[in-house]
DNA sequence: TATGAAAAATACTCTAT
DNA sequence: ATAGAGTATTTTTCATA
């Protein structure tokens, strides 16, 4: 499961545009690819059922919503056993603050995203949240700056047309 | 600027019903909330006008656009100057492997999350567009097991009411 | 500010090519 | 697989409370 579909440029055109603004409607999409509306309404629907569109997701602004404080905390868990670290992880996702939990290779285990309200919003939650723990060895804080988000995502090395 | 902005009840239910399907109807928005599918467009509106609805994006599965293998780099750019920060920056969010980049507090400065189809992608990856690079220092792998999103973005301490 | 109904636009279905 | 016409929904506007 999970394999790679063939796409082709009309299904990467939408989906480059879609990625830019999720709501576009269909008659605007096929002006912009060049098809019939009905077409693009086809192979968005396929692309969903084949699993490449996984959703249509809100973004919000963190800080707009009294949360302008990020940061990453890299988390140790030990021991790193099925029985500790399911729970775990479950317990984090369900923290308000955490946005993404990444499980990782490396000697850090886990990575948190998280969004507080401020430095002692922060302190609370790695106190309260993660070194409260006994599962828990070990947790590093690192604060956000800054966050740029990349192009689209696409398939690696697009068909060169010779 | 990027103020809290105050968000009633019915505001908070629309973000939450929203950021589970972004392409909810206003009418069944109307029909969850209890007011007008008027007033949901209404509501709407205000949130994406005061910044807190930032846009509606298409979650993608990486694994079905073949890139089946994601990576934290965490990037040491030296020397940290604006000069040879702001470029760096922009070189990486333009690589098509990226994802997304923070700016972070800590010895390594930068984190880039990637997409890449294989190791031999993400060796490529580290090797031509980070390692090769004068001003970048150091890079550390990480792979990524899993991740997991977490709960909607909602702002803290939800009102308590006694 | 919210509503309900009218108007405009869009999504979706279906048939033919 | 695509397109075009037709129907059902939905979005959006607007007068009113």
């Amino acid at each position: 499961m999970a394999d790679s579909v063939v796409l082709d440029p009309v299904d990467l055109h939408l989906l480059r545009l879609l990625q830019n603004d999720a709501r576009t409607t269909y008659r605007d999409l096929a002006d912009q690819v060049g098809v019939a509306p009905s077409t693009c309404l086809d192979r968005v629907t396929r692309l969903r059922r084949a699993g490449v569109i996984l959703g249509h997701r809100l973004e919000l602004d963190p800080a707009r919503l009294g949360r302008g404080l990020q940061a990453l905390l890299s988390v140790q868990v030990r021991p790193h056993r099925r029985e500790l670290v399911g729970p775990f992880v479950e317990r984090i996702r369900a923290l308000p603050e955490s946005r993404t939990v990444f499980h990782l290779t490396g000697p850090d285990d886990y990575l948190v995203h998280v969004a507080v309200a401020d430095m002692a919003d922060l302190q609370r939650l790695v106190l309260d949240g993660f070194t409260s723990r006994p599962e828990v060895a070990r947790v590093e804080t690192r604060l956000i700056f800054q966050q740029w988000d990349c192009g689209p995502l696409l398939p690696p090395s697009p068909p060169a047309t010779p």
